[in-house]
DNA sequence: GTTTGAAATTTGTTATAACACATTTCTTGG
DNA sequence: CCAAGAAATGTGTTATAACAAATTTCAAAC
């Protein structure tokens, strides 16, 4: 056996094997296609639908979605089927209410641990943001807005915070992606993002969290106009 | 089928049938015992042995398990058995960060819809408080602390930030119930909590945020110190 | 006594099937 | 043509069993 753990030690393994579940996997699939748009809010979501096209049994469909509904990103609907839930304007102001503490709070502890290198990256990832924008690729523009402010609060080394975070997002995924089937983002979160790449420049995550801060006051305005046109 | 919708209509029903599934009661089941002390932290939980315990099967234990493993109240251990978390300095700084910010929000927001009959109720939870600490009955000290936070979060009216908050208790719970075996409260608590009573009397949100967190700081360094003395 | 290796046990995972319940569809009677 | 009821379909839920992988136990050899 020490020959071989010689030998294994040598090697560059990859970091974990990682032996995923189909439960797992399942799901991670539907966190994706609810951050992708690819349900729209009241969908009915059934179990053996999932099951046959993930190639599945119904056992890890269930349990998958048993942990969504549990986090209130799918809620239950009648005959305990799951739905996507359809955003109020109440739930919209509850999100923010907590996007902003949690989200404020981590820009302004991630932002003492971004470096210059860190900072030009972001500034790379809002460079492709605005080209998204330009080419009225709003789903491009989404992910580019997710990977932006997640590089950001990852920066804290506080991954249940950040967890914490993502589960928010989820609950508001399905929506924008309803509300902006074509291209109607407003021009002032780039405004913002220019803010707090300049407040981690200045040293200055007390300025970090403002500019963040101002720019979910933003969205959360456009949210709401959008609901209440619907 | 109309004479039946108005007799019904006339009888006082239970506000929810809420049928009940096993891997609910499962789940429920399991987050009592966490918060009450039933499970140390590096206890190893098996799905059969849950199943057995509980006289149901493996499916949903196992679903009911695997919701905790990714709320990441419960984590993975060898062999993928689900294992109560052990608490590092790090992890409680974390949590504190977040109690902080969602526990503080949910505090003020919550101290505006707080009637004087309110007030009365929750300075009656904080005399049993202490009723309780007199008689050392520590797990009822743990219960009524429960019962005054919550009762002021509830009063946001905000269901999703209120869950969010349980989860955060739930991966605190087991540890606390765990370093705290013989009674070790500091009464620096009572102060606060009588703080944040004075301050919705006076109805200043602001102050009973500041008590709130007062409290937390408190608990969160007896926590430090307990945990470094291990 | 210690170590080695194989057998036995225990583990999570998942497919299948059966159940109860709700919904939908179809048929039958007026 | 419409209404009513029955049959068929679809639904979530859960018990069971089989599988693979890890762990533990135990016995045999040195």
């Amino acid at each position: 056996m020490d020959e071989e753990v010689t030998a294994a030690g040598s090697l560059d393994l990859a970091p974990v094997p990682r032996y995923d579940t189909l439960t797992d996997r399942t799901y991670q699939q539907l966190r994706s296609g609810l951050m992708a748009g690819s349900f729209h809010p009241g969908q009915k979501l059934t179990i053996r639908k999932i099951a046959a096209v993930l190639g599945i049994s119904a056992t890890p469909a269930h349990t998958a979605m048993s942990r969504l509904v549990s986090e209130q990103v799918l809620e239950w609907g009648p005959n305990r089927s799951a739905v996507v839930p359809k955003l109020t304007a109440d739930k919209v102001r509850e999100l923010y209410v907590i996007r902003l503490a949690l989200e404020g709070t981590a820009a302004e502890l991630g932002a003492p641990h971004f470096d210059a290198d860190a900072t030009d990256a972001l500034e790379r990832t809002q460079l492709a943001l605005v080209a998204a924008m330009d080419r009225d690729d709003y789903k491009q523009v989404l992910l580019e807005n997710e990977e932006f402010h997640f590089a950001l609060y990852r920066a804290a080394g506080m991954p249940m915070l950040t967890q914490m975070i993502q589960s928010v997002w989820l609950k508001l995924g399905p929506s924008l992606n309803f509300l902006y089937p074509a291209y109607s983002h407003s021009r002032k979160g780039v405004h913002h993002h220019t803010m707090a790449i300049k407040a981690l420049r200045a040293g200055d995550p007390a300025a970090v969290r403002a500019a963040i801060e101002s720019d979910l006051r933003d969205g959360r305005a456009e949210l709401l106009r959008a609901l209440a046109g619907h």
